[in-house]
DNA sequence: GCCGCGTCTTAACCCAGGTGATTGGCAGCT
DNA sequence: AGCTGCCAATCACCTGGGTTAAGACGCGGC
C-alpha cells in the first residue's frame, strides 16, 4: 500500500468499477516520488516516456510551443490525475509536461503497468478507459476553443476544472485551488491575457464566479454552466450530474 | 481472410509492427459490411457504441453540434481508417460519426476485439496505440484551431490529410480525393465558409496546392508544410518524413 | 432545353478580440 | 526602506475574420 498506488486506484475508481483484487493490485504499485519545482518540466517534447505520472500535490500542465513562441496548453492535471499513461504505447512525446507551481509527483515505471495490464482485465479496461477519457477531453477543448466566444470559453474551462476538482475531493465550500495566471489561462483557451482579463470581469460582475489569489469559487453554478454551455458527460465520470456530484473523498 | 480484417491489419501496420500470427488473427476478423449514404450517421451522440468501424470507401466525419447549431468536426476518416475503436471502453458516445459522401464501412463487433485483445499482446498494443494516436491528432487540431492564422490552418489541415492519404496508398500523382465542401472544411478548422474561400485563393495563388472538384493536389510540399508549420511526428507513423513517405500500397 | 439546388465567389460593412504600452499592487530579497 | 519581479488592471488603437447579401457556375432531373 503506497501513496502512489492509492492515488491511482482512487483516480481510476472515478471512471469505473474496480474489483477488490484489481484495486489491491493497483494500490500495491510503487514508484519514485519526486518534487517538481514550478516551471520545471518532467517530460519534454521529443523525449521517450518511460513512466506514468501521478500528481500527488500541486498542478501540472501539458503543452506545446508553436511557431513564434506561442504556447498551447492541452490540459491541466490536478492531484490524483494521471498524465503520461499514453507513453505506454506511444514512444515519442509530441508535447511537454511541466509543473505550474511547486508540485509532487509519483512515477510508476511502465514495466509494472504492462504486467498488470496483461494479467488483469479489469485494470487494463480502466487504464485504457482513462486514456480514452483524456482523448474525449481534448475533443471538447477543440470544440471550446474553435466555436465558443470568449466568455463561454472561460466559463466552460472553469466548469470542467470545478467538476474534476470536485470528484477528486479538492472542493471545499464551493472553491478549490487553481493557481494559474491569467496568461496561462489565455494559453489554454486560445485568447490573449488582456482579453482574458477583460472577460473575467464580466463573469465576476455577473456573479457567476470569483477567482482571486489562485482560488476559484463558484458562486452560481447554473449561470456558469449555462454561460459555458457545459455538459459534463464528456468526462465520462461514474457520477455525472453537473456540480451536484457525489462526495468524492480522497483515497 | 476478409476485406474488413485485411483493411484493419493494413491500417494498424502503419503505426507499428505486427507479427505474422497477430496479423493473421486480425485478418481473420469479420463483420458486417454496410453502405452508408452521404449525410447519414452511423453512430449518434448519446448512443452506445458496440462495434468498431472500418472505412472501406468514401469519407466519414466525426462531429458535434454545439450551441446555436454550430458544428465542430473533430476528424475525417479516409479508407482503412478505424474510428470508434474508443467504444471498446467508452460506453457513451459524446459525438457523432457520419458519412460525408456515399461510403462503405465494415463493422466489427466489440466482442471479437475483446477476445483478441485479451489473447494477443501484440494486437492489444497496436489497437491501444491507434486510439492514442487519434488522441494526439485531437491535440494537434486543438493547437491548430487555437493558435494558427487562417492560411496556416488550411495548410496544416491539407498537409495532415495528404500524409494520411499517402500512407494509406490513396495518393496518385500528388493528388487524392478530398470530397468535402468549403463549408465542411470551415467547420473543421473553425472558420466561416466565406473566409475559407478567401484564404483558399491565397494558397492557390501561391502555387502551394490545388483543390478542385473534390480532389486535392499538392503542388509545392515545402511551401505548404512551411505555411502550415506542419510536422508529421504527431501522427506517429512508422515512416514519418514529410511528404516523401514510403509507398504504402493497400492491403 | 429549362429548372432548381447546392456550391463557389465576390463585395461592403462590422466587431470581437489582438497589440502594445502603462500603471499599480504585492511579495520576497537585501 | 528601497529594489526587483511578477501579475492584474486599463487604455487607445488596429485588424483578422465574421456577417449579410447577392451573383455565378455548375449539374442532375424532367
Amino acid at each position: 500500500m503506497t501513496v502512489i498506488g492509492e492515488n491511482l486506484a482512487f483516480h481510476l475508481g472515478l471512471i469505473g468499477e474496480l474489483s477488490v483484487e484489481d484495486r489491491a493490485a493497483i494500490v500495491a504499485l510503487d514508484g519514485e516520488v519526486r518534487e517538481l519545482p514550478r516551471h520545471k518540466d518532467i517530460i519534454r517534447h521529443g523525449d521517450r516516456g518511460t513512466h506514468a505520472v501521478i500528481v500527488l500535490s500541486g498542478l501540472l500542465q501539458r503543452y506545446t510551443i508553436g511557431p513564434e513562441g506561442k504556447r498551447q496548453i492541452h490540459s491541466f492535471y490536478l492531484p490524483t490525475d494521471s498524465p503520461c499513461l499514453e507513453t505506454l504505447y506511444i514512444d515519442y512525446m509530441d508535447n511537454s509536461l511541466g509543473a505550474v507551481i511547486d508540485s509532487r509527483v509519483g512515477l510508476i515505471p511502465n514495466e509494472q503497468l504492462y504486467r498488470l495490464i496483461g494479467e488483469r482485465e479489469g485494470v487494463r479496461k480502466l487504464i485504457w478507459r482513462e486514456t480514452l477519457v483524456q482523448a474525449a477531453v481534448f475533443r471538447e477543448w477543440l470544440m471550446r476553443n474553435s466555436n465558443l466566444p470568449a466568455h463561454a470559453k472561460l466559463a466552460h474551462f472553469f466548469c470542467e476544472m470545478f467538476v474534476r476538482a470536485k470528484v477528486a475531493g479538492l472542493v471545499i465550500e464551493d472553491g478549490f485551488d487553481l493557481p494559474i495566471t491569467q496568461e496561462t489561462l489565455a494559453d489554454a483557451v486560445g485568447l490573449t491575457a488582456v482579453h482574458v482579463n477583460r472577460t473575467l470581469m464580466l463573469l465576476r460582475d455577473a456573479g457567476a464566479m470569483e477567482w482571486r489569489t489562485g482560488r476559484l469559487t463558484v458562486k452560481d453554478w447554473a449561470k456558469l454552466s449555462e454561460t459555458g454551455d457545459f455538459d459534463p458527460h464528456y468526462l465520462h465520470l461514474r457520477a455525472t450530474s453537473g456540480a451536484g456530484l457525489g462526495e468524492g473523498a480522497r483515497g
